[in-house]
RNA sequence: GCGGCCGUAGUCUAGCCUGGCAGGACAUCGGCCUCCCGAGCCGGCGACCCGGGUUCAAAUCCCGGCGGCCGCACCA
């Protein structure tokens, strides 16, 4: 095969195997899909990577980072909603054992609709397959009980095998589950964000696209609490005039994919995008982009259509960027999951995670108490009394008052309130505040995905050779040190620079191996932005050459000016021309 | 998970049809040479995806598995 002829994802992944950035774990056994080694380069353009999220939402943002178990006890994702989700029909057939999609299976036959046929729960498919003899589409074999393959991973925590844990699969559940102590820590006030980097599994069926899609890959997570009546985003004004390329629902629905490009301030005024934390998280996870090398007219937020979103979510734009074999791929994601995900651990644990916001002025208002009288209570209901006292307290006031007009008791759960259980009592209060479930927009980057396409974008190919053009502040090594031949002292003067430049904290290679030319196209496939060559002159008077990655072009300057030069040049304060006087 | 194609050093590949010592190129390592872009010379390391079967003998033929690519499906 000419390398002419294929695609970017396979030069990319043959060029990250060849050279370190990352290859399929495992190889040793035969290779698992779905399970990524990253190498010595890999690694440190991930981290990288990851370090800019870092600068720009924790440092600049002052969104709180934390780290937190991959592993959960089942009722985390009980309460999230992922196993009732995260889960897909599958029917064996008894006589072959080929194993099928149960709902796809019906859908194929031509008896049911996709949007029939996804409704069904298991019983419903089994009496749908018996019903129209749906049988095995390979065999004709009679089909076993439809189950559910869970798209988690399941475990077991300690010796006991009822003790079910799940390998995240996201890690925003982390982050609502300690929400409490999080919003302690936040000082109490909104609106505060948190993320998490982490490691997430994901059981894919089949996953076959290299980094796009892991059963084993790092999330980038950031759950943004705000106060839902005051939704407003104090950084609005300083994005409202970017540009978003969107792709709305209303007019994928028509069967367009036609791409508008509207101010974030208009996207809230038309209502395209309905929180406006939402459109500057989209707008910074833009800028995000084009820092990694993707231009902007590579980018897009599609609208995701309501069957498309994830269970918790009342609004979707993923974040899509052109790459060369798939087309739009997704990067990021923007969701707004609302209160979905607090209310839901608030109803499956029983701890409060409202918070409180005082008003400015307390409000007067006649409050509804109803309070639980615990001597009538007890004998009633004995040991579930202090239960019930509990539950009547989270209970609206006014719907037990209703329901002891209209019917005379109120069932609260199983059991039966009597008016006499309770004193209702009027008062007059002043609201010093509200209590209310603060909403979410959730911002989640795809780790793996932002390093697939970096290396896409920073892939050039000049006069027959491989560069990865990164751009310079995630470089995995930033300088690389040569003396010209080796011999003569050039070597000796050479690791003095390379010593010098380690000491000043850059990441610097040393190469005396070869050619100079050869060591110029190896550190160019690395991606290693400045190249410094210890040539005769530099035994005279102290000058070393200083090569661009990109044009090849070479300037030249004092060994002593170096360290101040450089940090200045990786921190984009200086261009490549200002490193030195141009040679030739 | 289904169908088609495929699997030989780090990479690309010859050999497979017709069973008989697995060869080359690039990369890499050591040496020589070398005053700025994968130069040259000498030498070294390094491979038949795994398992089973047929056979005196399997990279080669057969079966199963694993993995890859393409298409379908999946991607909450």
């Amino acid at each position: 095969m000419n390398s002419q002829q294929q695609d970017k994802f396979t030069l990319i992944n043959e060029l990250a195997r060849r050279r370190g950035f990352f290859w399929q774990s495992y190889e040793m056994y035969g290779g698992v899909s779905g399970f990524v080694t990253y190498g010595f380069l890999g690694a440190r353009l991930k981290q990288n990577i990851e370090k800019k999220l870092r600068e720009l939402f924790v440092n600049k943002l002052g969104i709180m980072e934390i780290e937190a178990p991959i592993i959960a006890p089942a009722k985390v994702f009980e309460a999230s909603g992922h196993v009732d989700h995260f889960k897909e029909p599958m029917v064996e057939c008894l006589k072959c054992g080929r194993r099928f999609r149960a709902d796809h299976l019906l859908r194929e036959s031509g008896k049911l609709s996709e949007a029939e046929a996804e409704k069904l729960n298991l019983k419903e498919l089994k009496e749908a397959i018996e019903g129209h003899n749906v049988r095995c589409p390979e065999c004709k074999g009679e089909l076993g009980e439809p189950k559910y393959f869970l798209t988690m991973f399941k475990t077991t925590i300690g010796p006991y095998s009822e003790a079910v844990g799940y390998g995240r699969p996201e890690a925003a559940q982390n982050i609502f589950v300690e929400f409490r102590r999080l919003y302690e820590t936040a000082r109490e006030k909104l609106p505060f964000g948190v993320m998490q980097i982490g490691h997430a599994l994901r059981n894919e069926i089949s996953p076959r696209q290299g980094l796009i899609r892991l059963r084993e890959f790092t999330i980038v997570d950031i759950e943004f609490f705000f106060d839902p009546e005051e939704p407003n985003c104090f950084l609005l004004k300083d994005f409202e005039n970017e540009t978003l390329r969107l792709v709305l629902a209303e007019s994928r629905l028509r069967g367009s994919e036609d791409i508008i490009e509207v101010k974030v301030k208009e996207a809230l005024e038309k209502s395209y995008i309905k929180v406006p934390w939402q459109a500057v998280f989209m707008t910074l996870a833009k800028k995000l982009l084009m820092e990694l090398g993707v231009p902007s007219e590579k980018q897009r937020f599609i609208e995701k259509l309501p069957w498309e979103r994830a269970h918790y979510s009342l609004q979707s734009f993923d974040q899509e960027v052109y790459v060369d074999r798939w087309g739009w791929i997704e990067v990021s994601g923007h969701a707004y999951r609302a209160d979905y995900d607090l209310k839901q651990h608030m109803r499956f644990s029983g701890v409060d995670t409202q918070v409180f916001k005082e008003y400015e002025r307390p409000v007067e208002a006649e409050k509804t108490i109803v309070k639980p009288l615990m001597t009538k209570l007890g004998p009633v209901f004995k040991d579930e009394a202090q239960k019930i006292a509990k539950m009547l307290e989270e209970t609206k006031p006014e719907e037990v008052e209703v329901s002891f007009k209209e019917k005379g008791y109120y069932m609260l759960g199983e059991y039966k309130i009597l008016p006499e259980h309770v004193e209702i009592r009027k008062r007059k209060v002043k609201e010093k505040g509200k209590r209310f479930i603060p909403h979410v927009v959730e911002p989640s980057f795809g780790s793996d995905r932002l390093v697939y396409v970096t290396l896409e974008y920073a892939y050039r190919v000049k006069e027959d050779r491989v560069i990865l053009s990164f751009p310079r502040d995630i470089a995995p090594i930033q300088v690389g040190v040569y003396p010209l031949v080796s011999k003569d002292g050039l070597p000796e003067k050479a690791m003095q620079v390379y010593k010098m430049l380690v000491d000043e904290g850059f990441m610097v290679e040393y190469d005396e191996a070869g050619s100079i030319g050869r060591r110029y196209a190896r550190a160019d496939e690395a991606g290693i932005p400045l190249g410094i060559t210890i040539d005769y002159e530099t035994i005279k008077n102290d000058t070393v050459t200083i090569r661009d990655r990109d044009t090849w072009k070479q300037v030249r300057n004092h060994i002593n000016v170096l360290p101040g030069l450089l940090h200045k040049y990786f921190q984009s304060k200086i261009n490549f021309e200002d490193l030195g006087d141009l040679v030739k």
